[in-house]
DNA sequence: ATACTCATGTAAGCTGTTACATGATTCT
DNA sequence: AGAATCATGTAACAGCTTACATGAGTAT
Protein backbone atom coordinates (compact mmCIF):
# COMPACT_ATOMS: atom_id res chain seq x y z
CA UNK A 1 0.00 0.00 0.00
CA UNK A 2 1.51 3.54 -1.11
CA UNK A 3 1.11 5.96 1.87
CA UNK A 4 -0.45 9.32 0.42
CA UNK A 5 -0.91 12.57 2.09
CA UNK A 6 -4.51 11.43 3.14
CA UNK A 7 -3.33 8.43 4.83
CA UNK A 8 -0.70 10.69 6.98
CA UNK A 9 -3.15 12.64 7.71
CA UNK A 10 -4.88 10.04 9.33
CA UNK A 11 -1.74 8.59 10.99
CA UNK A 12 -0.98 11.79 11.88
CA UNK A 13 -4.33 12.42 14.26
CA UNK A 14 -3.97 9.00 15.67
CA UNK A 15 -0.73 9.90 16.79
CA UNK A 16 -2.31 13.07 18.29
CA UNK A 17 -4.81 10.48 20.10
CA UNK A 18 -7.89 11.15 18.29
CA UNK A 19 -9.23 7.53 18.11
CA UNK A 20 -12.40 7.29 16.24
CA UNK A 21 -12.77 7.53 12.32
CA UNK A 22 -15.85 10.20 13.20
CA UNK A 23 -13.49 12.25 15.32
CA UNK A 24 -10.73 12.33 12.77
CA UNK A 25 -13.58 13.70 10.29
CA UNK A 26 -14.59 16.15 13.14
CA UNK A 27 -10.85 17.23 13.82
CA UNK A 28 -9.82 17.55 10.35
CA UNK A 29 -12.94 20.24 9.77
CA UNK A 30 -12.06 22.16 12.95
CA UNK A 31 -8.23 22.16 11.73
CA UNK A 32 -6.44 21.00 8.45
CA UNK A 33 -9.41 21.43 6.69
CA UNK A 34 -8.22 24.30 4.98
CA UNK A 35 -5.47 22.92 3.57
CA UNK A 36 -6.51 19.64 3.61
CA UNK A 37 -9.70 18.27 3.93
CA UNK A 38 -11.28 14.76 3.79
CA UNK A 39 -14.43 13.05 3.78
CA UNK A 40 -15.87 10.29 6.10
CA UNK A 41 -16.38 8.15 3.01
CA UNK A 42 -12.83 8.69 2.81
CA UNK A 43 -11.53 8.18 6.33
CA UNK A 44 -13.47 4.93 6.75
CA UNK A 45 -11.78 2.82 4.26
CA UNK A 46 -9.08 4.80 4.20
CA UNK A 47 -9.00 3.29 7.88
CA UNK A 48 -9.20 -0.07 7.17
CA UNK A 49 -6.70 -0.37 4.70
CA UNK A 50 -4.42 1.03 6.51
CA UNK A 51 -4.94 -1.70 9.46
CA UNK A 52 -5.09 -4.49 6.41
CA UNK A 53 -1.20 -2.75 5.85
CA UNK A 54 -0.83 -2.77 9.47
CA UNK A 55 -0.25 0.72 10.11
CA UNK A 56 -2.73 0.56 12.75
CA UNK A 57 -4.73 -1.33 14.90
CA UNK A 58 -8.29 -1.36 15.92
CA UNK A 59 -10.23 -2.51 18.88
CA UNK A 60 -14.26 -2.54 19.33
CA UNK A 61 -15.22 0.32 22.30
CA UNK A 62 -18.55 0.32 21.56
CA UNK A 63 -20.98 3.25 24.02
CA UNK A 64 -23.29 1.65 25.33
CA UNK A 65 -25.25 -0.44 22.37
CA UNK A 66 -23.52 2.14 20.27
CA UNK A 67 -20.85 0.15 17.81
CA UNK A 68 -17.85 2.10 18.21
CA UNK A 69 -14.09 1.09 17.21
CA UNK A 70 -11.11 2.87 18.44
CA UNK A 71 -7.88 3.14 16.06
CA UNK A 72 -4.09 3.45 17.37
CA UNK A 73 -0.72 3.76 15.53
CA UNK A 74 1.63 0.42 15.22
CA UNK A 75 5.30 0.89 15.83
CA UNK A 76 5.24 0.92 11.29
CA UNK A 77 2.54 3.24 11.67
CA UNK A 78 4.78 5.62 13.82
CA UNK A 79 7.74 4.90 11.70
CA UNK A 80 5.87 5.95 8.88
CA UNK A 81 4.27 9.29 10.06
CA UNK A 82 7.76 9.63 11.82
CA UNK A 83 9.87 9.73 8.39
CA UNK A 84 6.63 11.89 6.42
CA UNK A 85 7.66 14.61 8.84
CA UNK A 86 11.53 14.28 8.21
CA UNK A 87 11.59 13.22 4.77
CA UNK A 88 12.74 15.70 1.78
CA UNK A 89 10.82 14.55 -0.53
CA UNK A 90 8.95 17.96 -2.45
CA UNK A 91 5.24 18.27 -0.80
CA UNK A 92 2.47 18.43 -3.21
CA UNK A 93 1.37 21.60 -3.47
CA UNK A 94 -1.70 22.16 -5.20
CA UNK A 95 -4.12 25.19 -6.03
CA UNK A 96 -7.63 24.88 -7.39
CA UNK A 97 -9.27 28.74 -7.43
CA UNK A 98 -11.60 29.53 -9.11
CA UNK A 99 -11.85 33.32 -8.16
CA UNK A 100 -8.45 33.99 -9.68
CA UNK A 101 -9.48 32.07 -12.80
CA UNK A 102 -11.96 34.45 -13.34
CA UNK A 103 -9.97 37.30 -12.87
CA UNK A 104 -7.52 35.76 -15.27
CA UNK A 105 -10.76 36.29 -17.80
CA UNK A 106 -11.23 39.62 -16.87
CA UNK A 107 -10.55 41.20 -19.78
CA UNK A 108 -13.58 40.26 -21.91
CA UNK A 109 -15.86 42.24 -19.34
CA UNK A 110 -16.65 46.11 -19.20
CA UNK A 111 -13.97 47.56 -16.29
CA UNK A 112 -16.45 48.67 -14.07
CA UNK A 113 -17.85 44.89 -14.50
CA UNK A 114 -13.91 43.27 -13.71
CA UNK A 115 -14.26 45.91 -10.30
CA UNK A 116 -17.16 44.62 -9.04
CA UNK A 117 -15.67 41.14 -10.17
CA UNK A 118 -12.60 41.97 -7.56
CA UNK A 119 -14.61 43.30 -5.07
CA UNK A 120 -16.59 40.33 -4.61
CA UNK A 121 -13.35 38.51 -4.35
CA UNK A 122 -12.12 40.68 -1.73
CA UNK A 123 -15.34 40.60 0.48
CA UNK A 124 -15.06 36.67 -0.11
CA UNK A 125 -11.40 36.46 1.38
CA UNK A 126 -12.87 38.87 4.23
CA UNK A 127 -15.45 36.37 5.08
CA UNK A 128 -13.36 32.96 4.93
CA UNK A 129 -11.01 34.85 7.16
CA UNK A 130 -13.62 35.73 9.67
CA UNK A 131 -14.84 31.92 9.26
CA UNK A 132 -11.36 30.58 9.84
CA UNK A 133 -10.68 33.44 12.85
CA UNK A 134 -14.55 32.13 13.88
CA UNK A 135 -14.59 28.23 13.99
CA UNK A 136 -10.08 27.35 14.12
CA UNK A 137 -8.18 29.69 15.65
CA UNK A 138 -10.13 29.24 18.88
CA UNK A 139 -9.58 26.18 18.69
CA UNK A 140 -6.38 26.29 17.72
CA UNK A 141 -5.59 28.55 20.41
CA UNK A 142 -6.46 25.89 22.90
CA UNK A 143 -4.18 23.22 21.38
CA UNK A 144 -1.13 25.30 20.79
CA UNK A 145 2.22 24.23 19.35
CA UNK A 146 2.37 23.59 15.81
CA UNK A 147 -1.38 23.18 15.23
CA UNK A 148 -2.18 27.16 16.19
CA UNK A 149 1.10 27.72 14.28
CA UNK A 150 -0.59 26.31 11.28
CA UNK A 151 -4.23 27.84 11.92
CA UNK A 152 -2.07 31.20 12.00
CA UNK A 153 -0.81 31.02 8.67
CA UNK A 154 -4.53 30.30 7.32
CA UNK A 155 -5.33 33.58 9.18
CA UNK A 156 -2.70 35.23 7.91
CA UNK A 157 -3.24 34.43 4.28
CA UNK A 158 -6.67 35.02 4.22
CA UNK A 159 -5.83 38.47 5.49
CA UNK A 160 -2.95 38.83 2.91
CA UNK A 161 -5.69 38.09 0.23
CA UNK A 162 -8.17 40.24 0.65
CA UNK A 163 -5.62 42.93 1.16
CA UNK A 164 -4.24 42.12 -1.81
CA UNK A 165 -7.59 42.14 -3.14
CA UNK A 166 -7.93 45.58 -1.70
CA UNK A 167 -4.74 47.03 -3.49
CA UNK A 168 -6.15 45.95 -7.12
CA UNK A 169 -9.49 47.23 -6.18
CA UNK A 170 -8.43 51.02 -5.61
CA UNK A 171 -6.20 50.31 -9.01
CA UNK A 172 -8.58 49.35 -10.93
CA UNK A 173 -11.14 52.07 -9.51
CA UNK A 174 -8.53 55.05 -10.01
CA UNK A 175 -8.13 54.21 -13.60
CA UNK A 176 -11.70 54.33 -14.01
CA UNK A 177 -12.15 57.31 -12.40
CA UNK A 178 -9.75 58.60 -14.44
CA UNK A 179 -10.68 57.50 -17.56
CA UNK A 180 -13.89 59.86 -16.47
CA UNK A 181 -12.28 63.17 -16.92
CA UNK B 1 -23.82 19.54 -19.25
CA UNK B 2 -22.87 20.62 -16.36
CA UNK B 3 -19.59 23.18 -17.17
CA UNK B 4 -17.37 22.77 -14.45
CA UNK B 5 -14.80 25.26 -14.03
CA UNK B 6 -12.08 23.26 -16.06
CA UNK B 7 -14.97 24.09 -19.03
CA UNK B 8 -14.63 27.37 -18.47
CA UNK B 9 -11.00 27.28 -18.14
CA UNK B 10 -11.16 26.01 -21.89
CA UNK B 11 -13.86 28.41 -22.84
CA UNK B 12 -11.76 31.23 -21.78
CA UNK B 13 -8.63 29.93 -23.97
CA UNK B 14 -11.01 29.67 -26.53
CA UNK B 15 -12.35 33.28 -26.48
CA UNK B 16 -8.65 34.25 -26.24
CA UNK B 17 -8.18 33.09 -29.13
CA UNK B 18 -6.34 29.75 -28.35
CA UNK B 19 -7.11 27.46 -31.27
CA UNK B 20 -6.25 23.32 -30.74
CA UNK B 21 -6.22 21.50 -27.88
CA UNK B 22 -2.42 20.99 -28.16
CA UNK B 23 -2.07 24.84 -27.78
CA UNK B 24 -4.69 25.08 -24.74
CA UNK B 25 -2.68 22.66 -22.44
CA UNK B 26 0.55 24.64 -23.86
CA UNK B 27 -0.97 28.13 -22.88
CA UNK B 28 -2.16 26.55 -19.49
CA UNK B 29 0.98 25.61 -18.53
CA UNK B 30 2.63 29.12 -19.27
CA UNK B 31 -0.58 30.84 -17.29
CA UNK B 32 -3.27 29.32 -15.10
CA UNK B 33 -1.02 26.45 -14.04
CA UNK B 34 -0.58 27.16 -10.44
CA UNK B 35 -4.16 28.25 -9.96
CA UNK B 36 -5.88 25.71 -12.30
CA UNK B 37 -4.15 23.09 -13.76
CA UNK B 38 -5.37 20.88 -16.68
CA UNK B 39 -3.84 17.70 -18.52
CA UNK B 40 -4.10 16.99 -22.72
CA UNK B 41 -6.42 13.64 -21.29
CA UNK B 42 -8.78 16.28 -19.82
CA UNK B 43 -8.81 18.75 -22.44
CA UNK B 44 -9.63 16.76 -25.32
CA UNK B 45 -12.45 14.84 -23.67
CA UNK B 46 -13.93 18.20 -22.54
CA UNK B 47 -13.35 19.83 -25.93
CA UNK B 48 -15.34 16.83 -27.52
CA UNK B 49 -18.44 17.33 -24.87
CA UNK B 50 -18.66 21.10 -25.28
CA UNK B 51 -18.86 20.60 -28.82
CA UNK B 52 -21.30 17.89 -28.41
CA UNK B 53 -23.06 20.04 -26.32
CA UNK B 54 -23.07 22.78 -28.55
CA UNK B 55 -21.02 25.68 -26.64
CA UNK B 56 -17.75 25.26 -29.26
CA UNK B 57 -17.75 24.18 -32.65
CA UNK B 58 -14.98 23.01 -34.52
CA UNK B 59 -12.98 22.74 -38.00
CA UNK B 60 -10.62 20.58 -39.40
CA UNK B 61 -7.17 21.95 -40.47
CA UNK B 62 -4.35 19.99 -40.71
CA UNK B 63 -1.04 21.41 -41.19
CA UNK B 64 0.58 19.62 -44.08
CA UNK B 65 -0.74 15.41 -43.54
CA UNK B 66 -0.59 16.52 -39.73
CA UNK B 67 -4.20 16.45 -38.49
CA UNK B 68 -5.22 19.48 -36.45
CA UNK B 69 -8.68 20.55 -35.10
CA UNK B 70 -9.63 24.16 -34.67
CA UNK B 71 -11.94 25.01 -32.20
CA UNK B 72 -14.39 28.21 -31.71
CA UNK B 73 -16.89 29.66 -29.30
CA UNK B 74 -20.64 29.58 -30.43
CA UNK B 75 -22.98 31.69 -29.19
CA UNK B 76 -24.25 29.31 -26.33
CA UNK B 77 -20.42 29.11 -25.67
CA UNK B 78 -19.39 32.78 -25.33
CA UNK B 79 -22.78 33.35 -23.32
CA UNK B 80 -22.16 30.72 -21.06
CA UNK B 81 -18.74 32.50 -20.35
CA UNK B 82 -20.05 35.46 -20.12
CA UNK B 83 -22.36 34.46 -17.68
CA UNK B 84 -19.95 32.56 -15.52
CA UNK B 85 -17.64 35.67 -15.20
CA UNK B 86 -20.27 37.82 -13.68
CA UNK B 87 -21.86 35.26 -11.64
CA UNK B 88 -22.21 35.91 -8.07
CA UNK B 89 -21.73 32.09 -7.40
CA UNK B 90 -18.99 31.47 -4.19
CA UNK B 91 -16.04 30.26 -7.05
CA UNK B 92 -14.60 27.14 -5.82
CA UNK B 93 -11.54 27.33 -3.81
CA UNK B 94 -9.29 24.49 -2.64
CA UNK B 95 -5.65 24.02 -1.40
CA UNK B 96 -3.79 20.78 -0.96
CA UNK B 97 -0.81 21.68 0.64
CA UNK B 98 1.03 18.98 2.01
CA UNK B 99 3.90 21.56 3.51
CA UNK B 100 1.31 22.90 5.69
CA UNK B 101 -0.41 19.52 6.75
CA UNK B 102 3.67 18.45 7.87
CA UNK B 103 3.82 21.84 9.92
CA UNK B 104 0.61 21.06 11.57
CA UNK B 105 1.85 17.73 12.91
CA UNK B 106 5.42 19.36 13.80
CA UNK B 107 5.12 18.91 17.45
CA UNK B 108 6.17 14.85 16.75
CA UNK B 109 9.96 16.19 16.20
CA UNK B 110 12.65 17.70 17.96
CA UNK B 111 12.69 21.82 17.91
CA UNK B 112 15.72 20.90 15.81
CA UNK B 113 13.78 19.34 13.13
CA UNK B 114 11.15 21.28 13.10
CA UNK B 115 12.70 24.06 12.36
CA UNK B 116 14.08 22.04 9.56
CA UNK B 117 11.12 21.08 8.00
CA UNK B 118 10.61 24.92 7.92
CA UNK B 119 13.85 25.94 6.32
CA UNK B 120 12.85 23.26 3.62
CA UNK B 121 9.28 25.02 3.32
CA UNK B 122 10.34 28.44 3.23
CA UNK B 123 12.93 27.41 0.50
CA UNK B 124 10.21 25.44 -1.46
CA UNK B 125 8.36 28.89 -1.48
CA UNK B 126 11.27 30.43 -2.83
CA UNK B 127 11.96 28.00 -5.35
CA UNK B 128 8.47 27.95 -7.01
CA UNK B 129 8.80 31.98 -6.78
CA UNK B 130 11.37 31.69 -9.22
CA UNK B 131 10.28 29.45 -11.36
CA UNK B 132 7.02 31.75 -11.38
CA UNK B 133 9.12 34.60 -12.60
CA UNK B 134 11.17 32.87 -14.72
CA UNK B 135 8.49 30.88 -16.43
CA UNK B 136 4.98 32.81 -15.94
CA UNK B 137 5.36 36.54 -15.55
CA UNK B 138 7.22 37.26 -18.49
CA UNK B 139 5.07 35.58 -20.91
CA UNK B 140 2.03 37.32 -18.59
CA UNK B 141 4.26 40.68 -19.38
CA UNK B 142 3.62 40.29 -23.22
CA UNK B 143 0.44 39.72 -23.19
CA UNK B 144 -0.91 42.29 -20.08
CA UNK B 145 -4.47 42.65 -18.95
CA UNK B 146 -5.80 40.44 -16.27
CA UNK B 147 -3.38 37.53 -17.10
CA UNK B 148 -0.82 39.71 -16.37
CA UNK B 149 -2.60 41.12 -12.88
CA UNK B 150 -3.17 36.99 -12.07
CA UNK B 151 0.56 36.51 -12.56
CA UNK B 152 0.76 39.07 -10.09
CA UNK B 153 -1.07 37.68 -7.35
CA UNK B 154 1.01 34.23 -8.17
CA UNK B 155 4.50 36.00 -7.77
CA UNK B 156 3.24 37.95 -4.72
CA UNK B 157 1.72 34.82 -3.00
CA UNK B 158 5.21 33.25 -3.20
CA UNK B 159 7.08 35.75 -2.02
CA UNK B 160 4.48 36.15 0.69
CA UNK B 161 4.65 32.77 1.45
CA UNK B 162 8.66 32.61 1.91
CA UNK B 163 8.61 35.65 3.67
CA UNK B 164 5.96 33.90 6.42
CA UNK B 165 8.24 30.92 6.56
CA UNK B 166 10.88 33.11 7.31
CA UNK B 167 9.56 34.98 9.98
CA UNK B 168 8.22 31.80 11.50
CA UNK B 169 12.21 30.74 11.31
CA UNK B 170 14.01 32.76 13.14
CA UNK B 171 11.04 32.71 15.42
CA UNK B 172 11.87 28.75 16.34
CA UNK B 173 15.39 29.56 16.00
CA UNK B 174 15.49 31.92 18.87
CA UNK B 175 13.17 29.63 21.18
CA UNK B 176 15.88 26.79 20.19
CA UNK B 177 19.24 29.71 20.77
CA UNK B 178 17.25 31.23 24.20
CA UNK B 179 16.41 27.55 25.71
CA UNK B 180 20.94 26.84 25.67
CA UNK B 181 21.22 29.00 27.81
C1' DA C 1 20.30 11.26 -38.33
C1' DT C 2 18.29 12.65 -34.12
C1' DA C 3 15.77 15.03 -31.03
C1' DC C 4 12.23 18.12 -30.06
C1' DT C 5 7.82 20.10 -30.79
C1' DC C 6 3.13 19.81 -32.70
C1' DA C 7 -0.90 17.18 -32.68
C1' DT C 8 -4.84 13.88 -31.30
C1' DG C 9 -6.70 10.63 -28.85
C1' DT C 10 -7.77 6.33 -25.45
C1' DA C 11 -7.48 3.01 -21.34
C1' DA C 12 -6.83 2.15 -16.84
C1' DG C 13 -6.59 3.73 -12.56
C1' DC C 14 -6.46 6.94 -8.47
C1' DT C 15 -8.56 10.11 -5.26
C1' DG C 16 -12.17 12.01 -3.65
C1' DT C 17 -17.23 13.46 -3.41
C1' DT C 18 -22.36 13.22 -2.50
C1' DA C 19 -25.98 10.57 -1.29
C1' DC C 20 -27.81 6.57 0.80
C1' DA C 21 -28.61 3.40 4.78
C1' DT C 22 -28.83 2.65 9.66
C1' DG C 23 -29.20 3.36 14.34
C1' DA C 24 -27.90 4.85 19.41
C1' DT C 25 -27.23 8.66 22.63
C1' DT C 26 -27.70 13.17 24.40
C1' DC C 27 -29.46 17.71 24.74
C1' DT C 28 -33.40 21.09 24.73
C1' DA D 1 -41.07 14.66 21.69
C1' DG D 2 -37.84 16.19 18.57
C1' DA D 3 -33.37 17.75 17.11
C1' DA D 4 -28.62 17.40 17.18
C1' DT D 5 -24.69 14.65 17.73
C1' DC D 6 -22.10 10.28 17.73
C1' DA D 7 -21.00 6.45 15.04
C1' DT D 8 -20.03 3.20 10.92
C1' DG D 9 -20.21 2.02 6.62
C1' DT D 10 -21.35 1.45 1.15
C1' DA D 11 -22.58 2.67 -3.84
C1' DA D 12 -22.32 5.46 -7.51
C1' DC D 13 -20.24 8.86 -9.66
C1' DA D 14 -17.09 12.97 -10.71
C1' DG D 15 -12.81 14.68 -11.88
C1' DC D 16 -8.45 14.07 -12.92
C1' DT D 17 -3.79 11.63 -13.78
C1' DT D 18 -0.27 8.63 -15.89
C1' DA D 19 0.84 5.82 -19.39
C1' DC D 20 0.01 4.12 -23.88
C1' DA D 21 -0.42 4.59 -28.95
C1' DT D 22 0.57 7.07 -33.11
C1' DG D 23 2.61 9.97 -36.28
C1' DA D 24 4.02 14.52 -38.92
C1' DG D 25 6.90 18.69 -39.03
C1' DT D 26 11.03 21.32 -37.65
C1' DA D 27 15.42 22.45 -35.88
C1' DT D 28 20.35 20.97 -34.86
Amino acid sequence: MRLKPSSYLILGMLERGVETGYAIKRTVDLSTRFFWSASLAQVYPELAALEESGYVLSADEPQGARPRKVYQLTDKGRAAHSEWLRSERTPHLEFRDEGILRLFFADAMEPGEALELVKRLRSRAEEIGRDFRAEILPVAQSVGGFPLIAAREGADYFAWRASWFRKLETELADELGGRGR
